[in-house]
RNA sequence: UGGGGUAUAGCCAAGUGGUAAGGCAUCGGGUUUUGAUCCCGACAUUCUCAGGUUCGAAUCCUGGUACCCCUGCCA
C-alpha cells in the first residue's frame, strides 16, 4: 500500500472499504493567467495519485468566468503540463457543462432551493451580515416557483441587465459559515466567453460548477488548496440537493509558498502590467514557463514537489531546496566550459610557444567527451580572482600568492600595470607543475581563443524574504534583479547545441539565451556565496 | 465565546501509546586541477504552553496561546 502524505491515506482507506474501483483526480486551472510553481505542486499531487492506484488524471479548465478568460491561456497551460511530463487521460472544460448546470439549476428551482434575488451587489453584501453578526433574508427570498423560473429563463435570454438579478441558493442567513448564506450561483454576464462565445450570458459561480463538473467526470478525490476549505459544506450541499448520483470528496492541503518569490495569478499580472518583468515567462518568475526559459529542467521541479511534502501547515519553504534540486540535476548534465565576466587582461611574459590542453567536457562523466584548449601568452582570468594585497584565506591571485591556471600550470605575478590607478593587465610568469597542493585554482580563456559574450546574470525578484505577506508588492522589488555584463567565452561554444545547459566553471549554470549573438544567461550561480 | 484550519529544529517533514526518520540550511573533517560535485561526521533530553491519565505521552484527556482562511454576482 502506498503511503505517502495524508491524502494517501485517505485513498487507502477508501479502497480498503471499497468505496472506489478507481481513484480519479483532476487538475482544474482557471484559464486566465499562466501556471507557477504552487500549480506544478497541484499536478505533482493529482498526477502521482492516478498514477500511483492506477488510476485517471483529467485536465479540467475551470472556465466559468468570461471577463478573465483567453484562449492563449488555454494554449499556454497545455504546454506547461506536456512540459513537465503530465500526460492528462482527458481535456475537460467546466463549459462542456453548461446545460447540465442549468438544468439542475432548475432542479433547485422546483425544489424551492433557489430563488431570484434582485438585491443589488450592494445589499446582498449588506444583507449578508459580518463575520460576527448573522445575515438577514432578501425580501425576495421567497418568490414562488413559477415566477423564479420564468424570471430565471429571463435571465438566460438577456431580458436583464449584469447585476441585476442573480440566482441564490436558499440555504441559511444565520450559517456561521458565511459561505452558505444563501450563495450566488448564477449570475449575468454580457462579456463574450472564449469558447461558447454568446450562447450564453448566464454564469453557474465557482461552487455551483466546480463539484458538478467533478461529479460527471466521476472525480472521487477533488483535492484542492486549504482556502477552500470552507467551500466544501456548499460543494456537499449541492451535490446532495441537485440529487447527483457520484459524490466526488474534497480534501484541502496547503497552498505552495516559497521564499522570495510570490505564488499569485493576480500579483503576476500586476507586476507584468507594472512592466516591472517582461510577460508571463519573464525568467525571474515563478511561472512555469518562466522557469522553462530560465533553464529550470522538469525534473528540478518535480523533484522539488516529491520532497517537500504535501501537509495542511501553512509554510513558506526555503528558496535553497528549490535551488538544491536544480543544482543537482543540473551538475549531472551540463557542459563545463570556461568563461569570464568581468575580464581581467594577463599577459605571461615567459610563455614563447602555445600550449595545447586536453580537457574534459564535464569532470565525473568521460562520455561527454574532451576537447582541447591552449593557452596563449594573453590570457583573461576575472577580476574576483586577483586582489592585490590579501591574506591566506583568498585563494586566488595576489601580489605575493601563485594560483594555478586550471588545466594549466601556475602564474606568478612580476607586475601590476596601471594607469592613474587603473589596472591595465597583470604581467606574469608561467610555471609549469602539474602537482601542488594548497594553491588556488582559478579559470581563464586565451584571448585568441575566446569570444566576446553578452552575460545576463538574475537576482532575485524580491528583497523581501516573504512577498506574498507584502501589501504593496512595487516596494519590495529588486532593482538590480537583472545585471548585464560583457565578457568572454570559450571559442567552443560555437559548437554547442542551444538547448544544452553549460556550467561556467566555478561560476555557475548558464544557458544559451540567444547563440547568433552570443548571449548567455545565468541559471542559477554554483552557490550563493559568488556575487559578481 | 462568530465559524473553520494549523502548531514537531533556522526551513520543510515523518511519526497516530513503547522512548523523536529523512531532506534543505548551517558547522566540522576527507577526496578533488571547479572554494563545485562526492564522501564522512555534528545538529530537538523534546514536539505551541500549562496541567492531568499512564509503568511509559509528540501521540489520550482538560484548559490556555499563536498564526492562517471566510463578510466577490472571483476562483
Amino acid at each position: 500500500m502506498k503511503k505517502k502524505n495524508f491524502i494517501y491515506k485517505i485513498i487507502n482507506k477508501d479502497l480498503k472499504n471499497k468505496k472506489y474501483k478507481t481513484i480519479k483526480t483532476r487538475f482544474p486551472p482557471e484559464p486566465n493567467g499562466y501556471l507557477h510553481i504552487g500549480h506544478a505542486l497541484s499536478l505533482y499531487i493529482n498526477f502521482n495519485i492516478s498514477k500511483d492506484y492506477n488510476g485517471k488524471f483529467y485536465l479540467r479548465f475551470d472556465d466559468t468566468n468570461p471577463k478573465t478568460e483567453k484562449k492563449i491561456y488555454i494554449e499556454n497551460i497545455k504546454k506547461d503540463l506536456i512540459w513537465l511530463g503530465y500526460i492528462w487521460h482527458k481535456k475537460k472544460y467546466a463549459s462542456d457543462y453548461f446545460n447540465i448546470y442549468y438544468k439542475y439549476a432548475i432542479k433547485l428551482i422546483k425544489k424551492k432551493l433557489a430563488y431570484i434575488d434582485d438585491l443589488s451587489i450592494k445589499d446582498i453584501k449588506k444583507y449578508r451580515g459580518s463575520l460576527k453578526n448573522p445575515g438577514i433574508n432578501s425580501p425576495f427570498r421567497d418568490r414562488n416557483i413559477k415566477e423564479n423560473i420564468s424570471m430565471f429563463k429571463k435571465m438566460k435570454n438577456g431580458e436583464y441587465k449584469e447585476g441585476e438579478k442573480c440566482l441564490r441558493a436558499k440555504i441559511d442567513m444565520k450559517s456561521k459559515n458565511i459561505i452558505l448564506r444563501d450563495p450566488v450561483i448564477y449570475r449575468i454576464k454580457y462579456n463574450s466567453h472564449y469558447k461558447t462565445k454568446k450562447k450564453w450570458c448566464i454564469y453557474p459561480t465557482y461552487d455551483f460548477a466546480h463539484c458538478i463538473a467533478d461529479s460527471i467526470e466521476k472525480i472521487t478525490h477533488s483535492i484542492c488548496t486549504l482556502e477552500f476549505i470552507n467551500n466544501r459544506l456548499l460543494y456537499e450541499w449541492i451535490l446532495k440537493n441537485i440529487s447527483i448520483n457520484h459524490i466526488p470528496k474534497q480534501y484541502e492541503f496547503s497552498k505552495l509558498n516559497i521564499t522570495y518569490t510570490i505564488t499569485s495569478k493576480r500579483k503576476i499580472k500586476y507586476l507584468i502590467n507594472k512592466k516591472k518583468v517582461n510577460g508571463w515567462n519573464d525568467p525571474r518568475l515563478m511561472t512555469l514557463s518562466g522557469m522553462k526559459n530560465r533553464g529550470f529542467t522538469p525534473k528540478s521541479i518535480i523533484d522539488f514537489c516529491k520532497l517537500i511534502g504535501v501537509s495542511k501547515k501553512e509554510h513558506i519553504i526555503d528558496i535553497s531546496i528549490l535551488e538544491n534540486c536544480l543544482r543537482k540535476d543540473l551538475n549531472k548534465i551540463s557542459f563545463r566550459i570556461m568563461g569570464v565576466i568581468n575580464p581581467l587582461k594577463i599577459k605571461i611574459k615567459n610563455l614563447k610557444k602555445k600550449i595545447k590542453i586536453k580537457i574534459p567536457n564535464h569532470p565525473q562523466n568521460p562520455s561527454m567527451g574532451y576537447r582541447y584548449i591552449y593557452l596563449h601568452s594573453s590570457i583573461y582570468i576575472d577580476e574576483e580572482d586577483f586582489k592585490e594585497n590579501s591574506n591566506e584565506q583568498f585563494k586566488r591571485l595576489t601580489i605575493n600568492q601563485s594560483v594555478k591556471l586550471r588545466y594549466a600550470g601556475i602564474i606568478k605575478i612580476k607586475k601590476i600595470i596601471k594607469k592613474e590607478d587603473k589596472i591595465l593587465h597583470i604581467e606574469c610568469i608561467y610555471i609549469h607543475k602539474k602537482k601542488t597542493k594548497n594553491i588556488g585554482i582559478i579559470h581563464w580563456i586565451s584571448l585568441k581563443n575566446s569570444l566576446k559574450t553578452k552575460y545576463i546574470l538574475y537576482n532575485k525578484l524580491f528583497i523581501s524574504k516573504d512577498p506574498n505577506k507584502e501589501k504593496n508588492i512595487l516596494s519590495i522589488i529588486n532593482e538590480k534583479s537583472i545585471i548585464i555584463k560583457y565578457g568572454y567565452i570559450e571559442k567552443y561554444i560555437k559548437y554547442i547545441n542551444k538547448k544544452t545547459s553549460l556550467q561556467l566553471e566555478r561560476i555557475g549554470y548558464f544557458k544559451l539565451f540567444k547563440k547568433s549573438n552570443l548571449i548567455l544567461s545565468q541559471i542559477l550561480l554554483l552557490n550563493n556565496k559568488n556575487k559578481f
